[in-house]
DNA sequence: TTGAGAAAATGACTCACAGTCATAATACTT
DNA sequence: AAGTATTATGACTGTGAGTCATTTTCTCAA
């Protein structure tokens, strides 16, 4: 219980994925070493296991921080005297700046999306990344029941499913921007930014409605 | 030139894709070894590096399969006589068959989907698996103008600009589907179906335009 | 048919890395 | 200051990708 002990130990917990992060963004998580992140956090392998029971536990605190900063600027960007359809603008506008701003963290939640890691063997302790995931998609649903309510977004959408088709069509669009974009303009005239405008506009298109 | 030598060359190769199919698709890529695939063909370990580079590139060659078997659906699926628009909704429903029937090559496409694998370094014989990938971007493409010409389709749209659209955010929503159902149903009362039909008339709805 | 040279196949080996654990260092308590 | 608990360590183990010296199989000219 003593509290002195305790913040020493959430200081090492955040030095070590600090030291991840530099770590696995320069490499990329698969060719970057546990060795790697002990030396560059000046401690010994041994010692990451004592606060991470794997690599891909400490991947996961890595994943969290990234919800979590995504989460902390959709709350400061949102404005309650909007309606909810601009508030869903806005929340477009502030991932895409997440997604130019973070990439190393935008790439983390593609890494996850991708991924079956999250076994439901899994503690619950080790899922408030989940969570933090989970709050986004709801706070999108909201603003869609909003705009509903206020008018300014069509009503035969069931918000919290809509939220997710949202979600899952926009991660789906940057992923083909970040990972195949090289493709994509090797084979056809077309640039990053036109893929995104065209996505972003059929969004609005549709919640506006006819 | 000895044909017969490039025929039994030709089926050696194709023993080992099958090979590494039953191994990578039963435990998955990652937790496949090399030496399970040399095994299930009946072959040294050394043999499978003088038909395939690396595990990648094993890999790759199912990833192509995958493509190519996607394709050839769409290819029969289609009728000439149809809009364009009736053929974008048959192959929207053969890309969900195919997801449903084929959910191994469906997650080979979701994995490539999320590599960088594909470092230009790739020689160019190595690049055939994504030739048939933008084959598929491209057919869709060719539907949009039809239906632009046909007028089952609105005009605004640049065809392959939104055919790329379309195919990230379709990836999206299904990689959203097979990969994180299980969070979605736990946090939410929602079904697989509810994800896929809603996307599915979202893009319709788009394809119609006002 | 044979045997020499080419082509294909092999599996023991190397190297890199995740995760473990017996031991060492450090911190806390009285 | 001694004893106990906590935290840290890095040598070690196991696994798997990829290599390569050696062996086996094929080819074809004589």
């Amino acid at each position: 219980m003593g509290t002195p002990k305790d913040i020493r130990k959430k200081q090492r917990y955040e030095a070590i994925v600090d030291a991840a992060e530099k770590v696995f963004f320069s490499k990329g998580i698969d060719n970057a070493s546990m060795d790697q992140v002990a030396k560059q956090a000046g401690l010994g392998k041994g010692t990451l296991y004592l606060y991470f029971e794997s690599k891909n536990a400490l991947y996961r605190a890595i994943l969290y921080r990234a919800f979590a900063t995504l989460k902390k600027q959709f709350e400061e960007a949102l404005d309650e005297e909007n309606t909810g359809f601009e508030n869903m603008k806005t929340i477009l506008r502030v991932y895409l700046d997440f997604f130019y701003n973070h990439p190393h963290y935008f790439n983390a939640i593609l890494h996850f999306q991708n991924d079956l890691f999250n076994l439901d063997a899994m503690a619950s302790e080790q899922q408030i990344y989940l969570a933090e995931g989970v709050a986004i998609i709801e706070l999108g649903a909201q603003l869609i029941e909003k705009g509903q309510q206020d008018g300014s977004i069509r009503n035969d959408l069931k918000a919290i499913e809509a939220a997710y088709v949202f979600w899952g069509q926009t991660m789906g669009v940057l992923q083909l921007v970040q990972k195949k974009m090289a493709i994509v303009t090797h084979y056809h005239q077309l640039e990053a930014d036109q893929l995104i405008v065209q996505h972003f506009k059929l969004i609005e298109y549709v919640l506006k409605g006819s």
